[in-house]
DNA sequence: CGCGTTCGTTATATAGCACTACAATTTGCC
DNA sequence: GGCAAATTGTAGTGCTATATAACGAACGCG
């Protein structure tokens, strides 16, 4: 069976189980530690993810990938996996599932013969359309706890853990 | 090769590389989405985890686990798998390498001949005070752009996102 | 006492990536 | 022009984390 199989592979993974609150016990020092607290919302927020792509077999990378790509027409293999943070292999087999799923070509640039230029594909820039919406709108469902004046707080503090 | 190799595993992960911020291109919606926010988020606190955690071979399932361990000795396997998101078997491999690395211990209960109590050793308990410490220090100063009550704030609206 | 349930355990499978090595191409330097 | 160095895409291999399924032992309830 050769190693490319794995590569057309469009099944997903579960989204995690959801972490349960246990009642009755001590969590100690986790419920002030951001690693915890941070794991707990991206399990969440992972759910609403899975909610969102259901049935399209996109992953978070891949989500990520198709928003890039449409932002950013003719742009490398590499340039998107440093985006992703992840090595050039994983890119490559990133981009040969979404081609051999129609979302994205590889095109020659005629100034850089070693480089392909990735764009979306007429069905690809179609459904990011439509999973744009939905992400958003399934984010937004679940963080209905936050104001929009918190959410866009929780968003501002994220980016300044990571710069 | 028996399968308990992998239990007994204690090399781990090298975290994931930090995603770099790319110049000059465009991220769209990203930047709004909680998701990717959470993503880069955690990306940078499992870098300063690992920073605090070297050369122990923890990883955060395993400092979740001696923390929870650690506040309530006695409690089983399952209710531990639950508190980590995990799967039994999963819970299972988790406190098999705990067991050889001599941190925690199986006790049977005398109540009940199918559970085991789970306790910490007196090592278990001396390396979870350093590592909490190292942990909430190194956490402190990744996070030192937050003032402390940005850091307070976060944590709080992680909290009710995922509430 | 029998039956469903829970727990720990074992074995197997698989997704996601990294790492390495390699071929094709372009670029820089002489 | 020509050759070494760098960059890109590609292919193969391996490892880690974790899920799933199956099983025996112990428990609880009727």
């Amino acid at each position: 069976m050769p190693a490319t199989l794995a590569r057309a592979s469009s099944r997903r993974r579960r989204a995690p189980a959801p972490i349960a609150r246990v009642a009755g016990l001590d969590y100690d020092v986790l419920d002030e530690l951001l690693g915890y607290s941070l794991r707990r919302a991206q399990v969440a927020i992972l759910g609403t993810f899975e909610e969102a792509t259901r049935g399209h077999g996109i992953t978070p990378p891949r989500f990520t990938a198709l928003v890039i790509i449409g932002a950013n027409p003719g742009l490398s293999q590499a340039v998107l996996g440093s985006v992703l943070g992840i090595a050039r292999s994983g890119a490559m087999m990133l981009v040969d599932w979404m081609v051999a799923q129609a979302l994205v070509e590889r095109r020659r640039k005629p100034d850089d013969g070693r480089t392909w230029g990735l764009t979306l594909t007429p069905q690809g820039a179609r459904l990011l359309a439509t999973l744009k919406q939905r992400v958003a709108r399934t984010e937004r469902r679940r963080s209905a706890a936050l104001s929009a004046r918190e959410r866009a707080q929780l968003v501002r503090l994220l980016g300044k853990l990571s710069a």
